[in-house]
This record gives structure tokens, C-alpha cells and sequence, in this order.
RNA sequence: CGGGGCUUGGCGCAGUCUGGUAGCGCACCUGGUUUGGGACCAGGGGGUCGCAGGUUCGAAUCCUGCAGCCCCGACCA
């Protein structure tokens, strides 16, 4: 992409509004605009980051052998009286009237609508295992709406709802969503910890939060810090396969939000120089919550014996909008952000220092033509403007790679190249720096 | 929803106490000089001062009401 031919508006200054690294980055950069409280839209480098995002959460859930959907973000207001849930939500819910006064909402979540739809349409065990998910937006009327797109009105969101015939196979379709989850953070650049969260009335150890560390972070936690560097699943990974030995590290230390935390566990399982206590924003959670809609909406299906029996469902949500600003939060300096290579809106953010000159428009777009041949997306910057607002806006948007094209450097068939996370400059001849330039830098220490 | 604060050009702010017809920096446009980390000179465009009433000869400024936004708390992907 030439940045003379797209949308880009970047602030020298921070907004007065944004308290939080991640809420002034996102607005000076570019990347959303407010547009009321807690409601932003997604200007062009945003939304490349959404869609990147989005992509690889998708990978990964049709990976793990979920199936996605569409479901819409209004819905009526008797499904959710079906369920009993309209009275019992309270004012986060946006409640809406139509044209015939009948009653609707903007979704805060689908658990409803999905039972209904597997409840009308599935009516043997030979269609289960069953596991659906879309990413739709969703509308939670918080009391206090902050820190910019992490704790939106409105956000993006992947619901994946498992109904199954036992508690059983209910298990093993939260195993798949919990290894899923794992591969999924680990892509997005980020470190990932699964913590065990509330269960509610249900009980038992089916229910996770996966909470990445920030300094910002909404809440404490706690944990062993061996599970930190415990590196995700990789490709070998058969979700085919019983996956209770391959979840097992992953839950046997001790890892819990303040909420909770108990000081003296923590103490008796964790020897002191293991005790990690930071700061994390969760970005998933997972839990089985058995026949809790199945049940009143009465969804079931044929067993083999000709009995009926009540679905056994778990639900599975990662916060697609909120981890924009969740991995801003766990990567930036304060030149701007620092996007991980695969999320990065564009990976390569080329320069050009003169576009006066002939010699610097010719690399400069041989350069872009070639990397952009290779898959790899590269942002231009072919304005006419002073060197230095190039290098700040380069280093505000946080392109992993930085390449500088100026006269000096044509002229000696140099390219110099900046590693935007460590900040290492690097002068190499043109060939040389192309190789460099088509894949992941090295990362900070 | 309780407590606090804010609302003046695209962004950041001053002016409000003590009423006299709107200003600064950045950004933007034009011309020139510049050009490897947010230049300089000259000229220029852009604001019903959040909205609605009221007081006054006169209101950004005083009074009343309303709205929006931000921060702290309880609540949450």
C-alpha cells in the first residue's frame, strides 16, 4: 500500500481522552476513531488488524474441527424469555423495539439463539459432536465503558458453542477448545495463560480464563512461573487424539486472578522464587456449563436406545477487538506500537527518504513490487514529507520491519533496515536485506 | 448508578473568577528557502465558544435546565 494513496490519520499529540497506552497508540496511530462511549469504527489500518486477527482465531477454531457461522446481532426478546434470561440480565443489555413495538435486544452474547438452532435441527446423537462458532459483534451496555476498544459497548467477538450427549464428550470438546486456545494466543504473539476462573454452580475444573501479563492489566494474578515459559502445542498436535496428557502442564500449577487467588495455596504450592505476581487482561474463557439452556429450551437428541437426552453444551469466546488492545499493551515503547509479525497491518514499513529522486523511487519500488510478490505486506511511504515525521509515523503504526531508501544508501547499493522491537539498524547490500525484510525479525530479549 | 472533572477550528489548550463581540501551538492551503529523526520565512482558510432558555445595551464569560465525554468505585470478553 502507497501511504500517498490511503487513510492514515495520525496524531502528534495524545487525545485528552485516553488514559491507557494501548487507547492513546490506537487513536494516534490511526487506527479507530470514537464515536460514542465505548463504540469506535475501524479506520483502514485497524481493521487490517481485526481482519488478521480474525483470521488466524478462524484457523485455528477450523483446525480444532469447530464450524463457523453467522449469527445476526439483533435478536428477540422472547428467545431470551424462553431461556429466562431476559429479566435476569439486567441494564447491560440494550433492549430495542421495532416498528410493530415488539420487543428485541443487540445481542450480548448467542447462547440462545445457537441452542435454538441445534435444538430445531439436530435430532440424533449421530450428528454430534457438534461444535459452531461465529464472529459477530456484540453489545454489552457497561455502566462504565474505558480504556478504548478493551472495554468496549461494542466489540468482536468468537463464540463457539459444543453440544454434546454426555459429560464425557462434552470434555473432550472443551480439551479441543482449550488446545485451540493455546495455538491461537501463541500465533497472535502473545504469552497466554490459562487460569482457572469461576465455575459457578456447575462445579468441577471446566472453565478457564486465558489472561495475558501486562502491566495495565484490569486484574491481579497470580502464578507458578514455570507455566510461563511452557511453550504452546505445535503443529503435531491431533485433535483427533485424547488431549487430556497434552492439557495437563498447562493446568497442574498454580495460575488464578485475584478474584480467585488464595494467598495461602499460592504460598504452599509455589516455592518464593517461582511466585509470579503481575498484571493480565483476559482475553478468553472457556467453560462447560452442561444443560443449563439444553435444559429449559429443551434441546435434545436420540440416543442410540432410543432414549431422549438433553444436550450437554460448553461455550468458548475470545475477545477479537479487545486483543487489538491487548497486544498493544503487552508490546510497545514510547515511540508506538510494536506489532508481532503476524498480526502486523503491514510487516514492512519502506521509506523512501527523497522522492525527488530518481534513484530512491527506483529501489524504492522495486523493493515494494518484489516484497509484495513474496505475500509480504509492505506500507510505502512515498509522501513528500521531512525525514523525521516519516520516522515517527513508521515508528507510532510499529511495522516489525523498518527499510530506509535515501540517496546516500542508493548510491552505495545499501539498504538500511530497522528492527522495529529492538531498534537494531542494519545496513546491507539491496539483496541481502530483501531476504531479511520477507520474514519475522528477531524478537526482543 | 454514586463521587469528581471537562466541553472554545481537525488535535492539544488559554480566555470564564473581574461580561465589551475569540486567541495560542500543532495540523491544513499557497509561495519561497530547506531536506537522514516531527525545519524556517511570508501569506491564507477554518470556530453559531456542547445544546436550550434567561439576565443584560452587550454573554465563551453570569443564572437555570438538558446533553455528551473523561476519571475513581461497584460490574464485565
Amino acid at each position: 500500500m502507497r501511504l500517498s494513496a490511503y487513510f492514515l490519520p495520525t496524531l502528534k499529540e495524545n487525545p485528552a481522552e485516553a488514559q491507557i497506552a494501548s487507547h492513546r497508540l490506537m487513536l494516534r496511530a490511526g487506527l479507530v476513531r470514537q464515536a460514542s462511549a465505548g463504540i469506535y469504527s475501524w479506520l483502514p489500518l485497524g481493521h487490517r488488524v481485526l481482519n488478521k486477527i480474525s483470521d488466524i482465531v478462524r484457523e485455528e477454531q477450523n483446525r480444532a474441527g469447530a464450524l463457523e457461522m453467522l449469527m445476526p446481532t439483533i435478536q428477540s426478546a422472547e428467545l431470551w424469555e424462553e431461556s429466562g434470561r431476559y429479566d435476569g440480565y439486567g441494564k447491560e443489555m440494550l433492549r430495542i423495539t421495532d416498528r410493530h413495538d415488539r420487543p428485541m435486544l443487540y445481542g450480548p452474547t448467542n447462547e440462545e439463539q445457537i441452542t435454538q438452532i441445534v435444538r430445531d435441527n439436530v435430532r440424533s446423537y449421530k450428528d454430534l459432536p457438534l461444535n459452531l462458532y461465529h464472529i459477530q459483534w456484540k453489545f454489552r451496555d457497561e455502566i462504565r465503558p474505558r480504556f478504548g476498544v478493551m472495554r468496549g459497548r461494542e466489540f468482536l467477538m468468537k463464540d463457539a458453542y459444543s453440544f454434546d450427549v454426555s459429560v464425557d464428550d462434552a470434555r473432550t470438546a472443551y480439551r479441543k477448545m482449550f488446545v485451540a486456545y493455546l495455538r491461537t494466543f501463541e500465533r497472535l504473539g502473545l504469552k497466554a495463560l490459562p487460569m482457572a476462573a469461576d465455575t459457578g454452580p456447575i462445579g468441577g475444573d471446566m472453565s478457564h480464563e486465558f489472561v495475558i501479563l501486562a502491566e495495565t492489566g484490569e486484574s491481579a494474578v497470580y502464578c507458578h512461573r514455570d507455566l510461563i515459559e511452557l511453550p504452546a502445542p505445535g503443529d503435531e498436535v491431533s485433535y483427533h487424539d485424547d488431549l487430556t496428557l497434552v492439557i495437563e502442564p498447562y493446568i497442574s500449577g498454580y495460575a488464578a486472578t485475584d478474584e480467585k487467588h488464595d494467598q495461602a495455596a499460592f504460598e504452599a504450592d509455589v516455592p518464593a522464587d517461582k511466585r509470579v505476581e503481575a498484571r493480565g487482561i483476559e482475553v478468553g474463557h472457556i467453560f462447560y456449563f452442561a444443560t443449563k439452556y439444553s435444559e429449559v429450551m429443551k434441546a435434545s437428541v436420540a440416543t442410540p436406545d432410543g432414549q431422549n437426552v438433553t444436550l450437554h453444551c460448553g461455550s468458548y469466546g475470545i475477545g477479537v477487538s479487545r486483543l487489538v488492545g491487548a497486544i498493544i499493551e503487552a508490546s510497545h515503547d514510547e515511540d508506538g506500537i510494536i506489532w508481532p509479525w503476524s498480526v502486523a497491518p503491514f510487516q514492512v514499513g519502506l521509506i523512501n527518504l527523497k522522492v525527488t529522486d530518481e534513484g530512491c523511487n527506483n529501489v524504492c519500488e522495486d523493493i515494494y513490487s518484489r516484497l509484495t510478490a513474496l505475500g509480504v505486506d509492505v506500507l510505502y511511504d512515498d509522501r513528500d514529507e521531512r525525514a523525521g515525521g516519516k520516522f515517527s509515523d513508521m515508528d507510532l503504526i510499529g511495522c516489525p520491519w523498518q527499510a530506509v531508501i535515501g540517496p546516500r544508501g542508493v548510491e552505495a547499493g545499501e539498504v538500511e533496515i530497522k528492527n522495529r522491537a529492538t531498534g537494531e539498524k542494519e545496513t546491507l547490500p539491496l539483496e541481502a536485506a530483501m531476504d531479511r525484510l520477507a520474514s519475522a525479525p528477531p524478537e526482543k530479549k
